[in-house]
RNA sequence: GCGCCUGUAGCUCAGUGGAUAGAGCAUCAGCCUCCGGAGCUGAGGGCCGGAGGUUCGAAUCCUCUCAGGCGCGCCA
């Protein structure tokens, strides 16, 4: 629909001699009235042309040659261009889309261009909670969307396995593992909390014995900690697998790019280009050169270097890996580090404009009603694997995916458990379950959809059926070029929608045979379309319920 | 104090500078001899937090202001 009428609309631009040729927007009208799609070009010509937008309409109308798609164009409002395709285009094109082709069903954002999205990234010193769970859902949805929009993309686990993080890790099990074996250890201060550390002990005490039994932590620290972190990594790949989230194409990590050198490289660059000076015995970067509010410490004075350094480091190996775009995506609680990233992405001489950093909102997880606050060090937290429990891998997914990225989110356990009927996801899994179990049924009583003659289907309902489907690819681009992957659960619940609302009006299978064959094709279709967006979403789409 | 995010229907949220601001839930009133009732139909519900500005046009952009959340370390 948009390719045809973006060709159309470029062609009477050439005629009218504009030029340079303003980028073309083609919109679905609020109203169906309005016509199958619209474009507000006409009035924004109309400064750059001094020209009234409705006599520019008129020229561009004047100017289309070729109508033969068009049931009806016409210029409405402020200076719309309203068209209105004819049945026959409408047939063929769902014709085209009943073939699935990926062809058809996407746009071509990407043009190939390589894309590096980094996400989750949760430190591996206990299970992943539902905040982690919302990156997750977003960040594989958003690469699933771009990888299908012709962008290249490689997904990117950054494991934090070098700091002191993973250290109080160690030392929590260590003395947990200890005191089970009546030596008397202190727990450490900050030390990590929860069932899962006991548990751990435990395990480690199954598997390894009496090998450490009353070995002080500076002796036998590295191996409990290395032990440790491991499992916890393994426990989060094992969630991320269970909640549907595709494997990440790298896992790298921290303590690999200090170990190849990489630190002292980036902070040596960073020297050479004469962005680092020394005060009060620390290394600073002077990041307000850039657009930092002030400069920030990669060394102390101590020698350390800081959390910031290595994520120099990190950056310049990304860079390093020549991506067309790098996509970070973090909690809402880091977006004070997007200055002092930025600059260190500018000195390194990257375009800025080339990175981008999407912040993910905080989830308010509620119980009654009420905060559920959660930390880990106090141990008092739901897991992911826990709410998965409760509530489902589909269900939890969907749901953040029904809210923009920075918007803040309540997810209240009663709710979401209680009712099933305020899960949008089972909405739409029904729509396509539905489907499924017609189509069955026409199979069964030996209906075959061969030699469909689509202009059976002249319901007002299911030519705006077949309309909703043709506008999926612009759905589909909209959310890419913006990398925002909640349209599409809009655009579904939409779909399903008028879907539902046409199954009860009109029965598919019935007495004439070209029609009942008309209607499966139609709802082959949604099929289709449903079954292609949830497989972007990550979500899956079941026969039956 | 400074910075970022969010204020849209009772609640949770969509809304790409464009036409009469939408959906789900909740509330109320209806629909199962019929392909899946996890469904459908209808009704009520709005000063888009507030005030200025930018222009042909603002929920959308700018300034100020109010409210909530988060962040502001030689912590990680």
């Amino acid at each position: 629909m948009k390719k045809d009428l973006t060709a159309v609309l470029t062609n009477a631009l050439e005629n009218l001699r504009i030029c340079p040729l303003p980028v073309i927007e083609i919109e679905t009208p609020r109203e169906e009235s309005f016509g199958d799609v619209s474009t507000p070009l006409a009035m924004g010509l109309a400064r750059s042309l001094k020209k009234a937008p409705k006599k520019i309409a008129e020229d561009i109308v004047n100017a289309i040659r070729d109508r033969t798609i068009f049931e009806k164009i016409e210029i409405a409002g402020p200076g719309f261009l309203n068209f209105t395709f004819t049945r026959d285009y409408l047939f063929a094109s769902f014709n085209t889309l009943l073939r699935a082709e990926k062809s058809f069903l996407r746009e071509n954002v990407g043009q190939g261009r390589r894309v590096l999205i980094e996400y989750v990234s949760a430190n591996p010193t206990g299970p992943l909670h539902i905040g982690h769970a919302r990156g997750a859902a977003v960040g594989n949805a958003l690469c699933n969307l771009l990888e299908e929009s012709g962008y290249c993309i490689d997904r990117e686990y950054y494991i934090n396995d070098a700091g002191r993080q993973v250290k109080l890790l160690g030392q929590s099990v260590h003395a947990k593992y200890q005191q089970l074996l009546g030596v008397d250890v202190p727990f450490p201060d900050d030390g990590y909390k929860g069932q899962y550390i006991d548990d751990e002990a435990a395990a480690l005490h199954a598997e390894k014995g009496r090998e450490y039994q009353g070995i002080p932590f500076e002796t036998c620290g590295d191996a409990i900690t290395q032990w440790t972190y491991k499992r916890m990594l393994d426990l989060i790949r094992k969630d991320l697998s269970r909640f549907g989230i595709r494997d990440f194409d790298t896992w790298i990590s921290e303590k690999e790019i200090f170990e190849r050198d990489e630190v002292r490289q980036a902070i040596d660059a960073l020297q050479q280009k004469g962005f680092l000076y020394e005060s009060g015995h620390a290394l600073w970067f002077r990041s307000t050169d850039f657009r930092d509010d002030k400069d920030r410490v990669v060394i102390k004075s101590d020698g350390q270097h800081t959390y910031f350094a290595s994520d120099i480091a990190y950056h310049k190996n990304k860079l390093d890996r020549n991506f067309d775009i790098i996509i970070d995506i973090w909690g809402a609680d880091h977006h004070g580090y997007i200055p002092r990233i930025e600059s260190v992405m500018q000195a390194f001489g990257y375009d800025i404009a080339r990175f981008k950093v999407i912040l993910v909102q905080m989830v308010n997880l509620l119980k009654h009603g009420e905060p559920f606050q959660m930390s880990k060090r106090a141990g008092t937290f739901v897991t992911l694997s826990d709410i998965m429990d409760l509530v489902g891998p589909d269900t939890t997914k969907f749901i953040f995916l029904t809210r923009k990225a920075d918007s803040h989110l309540d997810f209240d356990l009663d709710v979401v458990t209680a009712t099933t009927a305020e899960n949008p996801v089972f909405y739409v899994q029904y729509a396509n379950a539905r489907i499924n179990s017609i189509i069955a049924n026409a199979m069964e009583k030996g209906i075959r959809a061969d030699n469909v003659d689509l202009s059976r289907l002249c319901e007002p309902a299911e030519i705006s059926l077949i309309k909703k489907m043709l506008a999926y690819p612009m759905v589909l681009g909209g959310a890419a070029r913006s990398f925002e992957p909640h349209r599409i659960t809009f655009y579904l619940q939409e779909l399903a929608a008028m879907f539902h609302t046409y199954y009860h009006n009109h029965r598919v299978i019935g007495d004439d045979p070209a029609l009942t064959s008309a209607r499966l094709a139609l709802c082959t279709g949604i099929r289709i379309v449903i079954g292609d967006a949830l497989g972007i979403l990550g979500v899956t789409a079941p026969e039956k319920m």
